[in-house]
RNA sequence: UGACCUAUGGUGUAAUGGUAGCACAGCAGAUUUUGGUUCUGUUAGUCCAGGUUCGAAUCCUAGUAGGUCAA
């Protein structure tokens, strides 16, 4: 009876240290491995060694959970594959989500790698969401990405990327529980990372002040801050009779704003430091209403932005992700051109699901929603649901 | 240049002579393993100088600044 290996990704939090407390229990081989991704302190608001406490934690619970501890320097490749995206999608006005990357580039590609190194049949991470296992009609194992059970701290989203393959190799031993049962786990088994705040921010850089973090690659320069009056002849492009083809295009191709559209309210120092839906750092007041960015332009560095959260700018029916940005982790499900399959999207972290329909084209794929999406944000990926199983994901590219 | 109007936090605006309030912006905290959103709290003001009055943002006079009409 050769017990089964697992290599935890511990990070001094409560839920990497329960999960491995849970794998312990279970009677698996655990193994602590510690993730250091990121030495710069640059830009972070907590000022000095964001992860030394974390290793100090991590190490606290391993000794106390009397499993081997381990530390891997990923540093280099997590600069490559998401900083350096990172930058370069804020570089061209998009809005990146860092941590999507971390999980498909680091967590389940490096780190996975850095496991059966060390001979695991599995990894495991504190992620809230479940695993489950079909076999099709020949009987072929495939792997259902399942949102957590604590629908409050659900992190399937964050996991939209992965493929069937980093799948096969991972466990979620916490995704079934809900956070305040965590903590009272962590609790009654003395680890001492219970009572420690939840992580935030871009996950091992830690707390940014973005435009100053974002400022270490990218020039800032003043530019206009333009707003755009809420009945501007554009907008009545928004009806669509029926939902064909060419009203998909027409729902999801951005409005092209023009400075004569609208006038200069104000100014800012640079417009990739903006997103689409942002309210707070535009420093514009004296409107009856927020201001909220409705589109902004590189190239011309100017930002749009429109008055109240119902602002026609700012929310739109439908979507588009190109071809090559699509991503199925149920690839035996996935729609070919021509077809449709009615969902739920959501395109943020923690946003509520959203009833859509997803349109195949040759081009890539549209989602259309039942109802008006706010900030719809290149950059960002829309992930469809099917019940509580996570099918697939993509960019937005428009 | 003549007549008239206006002046309130950073911005836009409320307040029959009686506690200067609201919105937006800003700041802080909460929420959040992206950006962002949201929630809560909070800083900050009567153009200047006199006068009337128990009491002036409010009434009167002069000044300053801006605007409108007349030429």
């Amino acid at each position: 009876m050769t017990k089964k290996k697992v290599v935890v990704g511990i990070s001094g939090g409560v839920d990497s240290s329960v999960a491995a407390y849970l794998l312990k229990q279970q009677g698996y081989d655990v193994i602590g491995l510690f993730m250091i991704n990121w030495h710069d302190t640059e830009g972070t608001l907590s000022g000095d060694c964001p992860w030394n406490d974390d290793l100090i934690f991590a190490e606290l619970v391993a000794r106390k959970l009397e499993i081997p501890f381990h530390t891997v320097d990923f540093s280099e490749q997590y600069r490559k594959r998401v900083v350096d995206y990172m930058f370069s999608e804020y570089e061209k006005g998009r809005t990146p989500n860092p941590d999507v990357l971390c999980n498909r580039e680091v967590k389940f590609d490096l780190f996975l790698d850095a496991a059966m190194k060390m001979d695991a049949d599995y990894i495991a991470t504190g992620h809230y969401c479940m695993k489950e296992m079909i076999t099709d009609e020949n009987g072929k194992e495939i792997y259902r990405l399942m949102a957590g059970a604590d629908k409050n701290k659900d992190q399937s989203y964050f996991l939209c990327q992965l493929s069937q393959k980093q799948l096969e190799k991972a466990l979620f031993p916490i995704g079934h529980l809900q956070k305040p049962e965590v903590r009272q786990i962590a609790d009654e088994n003395g680890l001492a990372t219970a009572q420690r705040k939840d992580s935030q921010g871009i996950c091992f850089v830690g707390k940014v002040d973005l435009p100053v973090f974002l400022q270490q690659k990218l020039k800032s320069k003043e530019g206009a801050i333009v707003e755009i009056p809420d009945d501007l002849a554009l907008y009545k492009t928004n009806e669509a009779t029926q939902v064909d083809h060419e009203a998909l295009k027409l729902l999801s191709t951005p409005y092209l704003y023009k400075a004569v559209d609208g006038v200069v309210v104000g100014k800012h120092n640079g417009a990739q430091f903006f997103t689409i839906g942002q309210r707070k750092g535009l420093n514009v007041g004296g409107k009856a209403k927020p201001l909220f960015v409705i589109a902004t332009d590189t190239e011309s560095n100017i930002i749009y932005v429109g008055q109240g959260d119902d602002h026609p700018g700012l929310n739109r029916k439908a979507l588009f992700i190109k071809k090559d940005d699509i991503h199925w982790i149920r690839g035996d499900k996935a729609i070919q051109t021509g077809e449709v399959l009615h969902c739920q999207v959501r395109i943020r972290y923690r946003q509520p699901l959203q009833k859509a329909t997803l349109y195949m084209f040759d081009e890539g794929m549209y989602i259309y929603f039942d109802k008006l999406q706010r900030g719809i944000t290149p950059g960002q990926f829309a992930a469809w649901y099917v019940d509580e199983e996570l099918m697939g994901s993509g960019v937005i590219q428009s």
